[in-house]
DNA sequence: AATACGGTCAACCGCCGAGAG
DNA sequence: CCTCTCGGCGGTTGACCGTAT
């Protein structure tokens, strides 16, 4: 693997270590310890840059390294940081014992990344119009106009594939609500709805609304601010059974932040921020639950 | 058997911040 | 302050390898 043709540049080799390098190197750190990169050159004759030696020594030689085999456990984690911490390998690595950032970050954008995005496009069908709800989630066929954002989304494995995504939507980005859900595939061949799992609650830090809510608010409050001419207890491109005003998002979210005394706009804002680095997964989840 | 292709991963590159002088 | 060096980090490259054609 990796780069094994030697060749000298400036003086110095670049490509593949060889054995005999890596023993230098090797006795060097036992002897002087790590850091001082730059003088490894210097005292052990060896050509390589102190950048060269160091990542040597980090991603390879150091003796309680972990190579290879990641556990389901490790792989588990591994995902789970990454939504919270996004690429940044070396803080995710902090938390794996023995394995290296740049093992982490291979293993995410060859493994990981590359699996999800299979089973993307193996349960999913884009529809090619995010405007519209699925009506799995919705009783009316509500014409949503508004920011439906997709942050996150990862399987978890073969055998035992699951979704996780942020949805957040509303009229504006001042008004909206955010709601993270979990769901279990125990066919991911089949078009039928997945199950929602149970929430992980360390991980869920945003408002916790069931999907009635969502539907809700959908019926109630987008409509009514986005169509003068359609009330917001039906009529238009809507219809359905609505919500009364008391279930509003609206309120629940004012209530819901004057007791807690959090910022939900704040944390809901830079899940919004983040959610632009993500590629446009969110039309292929909802074709998904408009399948039926 | 030969070739093409895609996956893997070690290593490199460029950028950045911290700290010393 | 300014400059320089060093180390850390994330993104990218490219050689090797297994598999498909």
């Amino acid at each position: 693997m990796g780069r094994s043709h030697q060749c000298l540049l400036d003086g110095r080799n670049k490509g593949a270590w060889t054995s005999n390098e890596d023993k230098i190197l090797t006795d060097y750190v036992k002897v002087h310890g790590e850091g001082k990169w730059n003088n490894v050159a210097k005292k052990t004759g060896l050509k390589r840059s102190g950048k060269s030696c160091r990542l040597r020594w980090r991603n390879y030689l150091k003796p309680d390294i972990k190579r290879g085999n990641i556990s389901n456990d490790e792989e588990e984690l591994i995902i789970r940081l990454h939504k919270l911490l996004g690429n940044r390998w070396s803080l995710i690595a902090g938390r794996l014992p023995g394995r290296t950032d740049n093992e982490i970050k291979n293993y995410w954008n060859t493994t990981l990344a590359k699996r999800a995005k299979d089973f993307k496009m193996k349960v999913c069908t884009p529809i090619g119009n995010v405007n519209e709800v699925p009506r799995t989630m919705c009783n009316a066929n509500v014409k949503l106009t508004t920011q439906v954002v997709l942050v996150d989304a990862a399987v978890q494995s073969d055998e035992n594939q699951y979704f996780t995504y942020n949805l957040s939507i509303g009229p504006s980005t001042e008004n909206y609500m955010s709601r993270k859900m979990e769901y279990q595939f125990n066919d991911a061949s089949s078009s039928s709805l997945p199950q929602l799992k149970d929430h992980d609650d360390a991980t869920d830090f945003l408002m916790d609304f069931n999907v009635d809510d969502v539907c809700k608010f959908l019926e109630t409050e987008i409509v009514q601010m986005n169509d003068d001419k359609v009330s917001p207890n039906g009529g238009g491109e809507g219809g359905g059974d609505e919500g009364d005003g008391d279930s509003s998002f609206l309120k629940k979210l004012a209530e819901a932040e004057k007791e807690s005394s959090l910022d939900f706009q704040s944390l809901a804002s830079s899940f919004l921020e983040s959610a632009e680095e993500w590629p446009p997964i969110s039309l292929n989840i909802l074709a998904f639950n408009q399948e039926k």
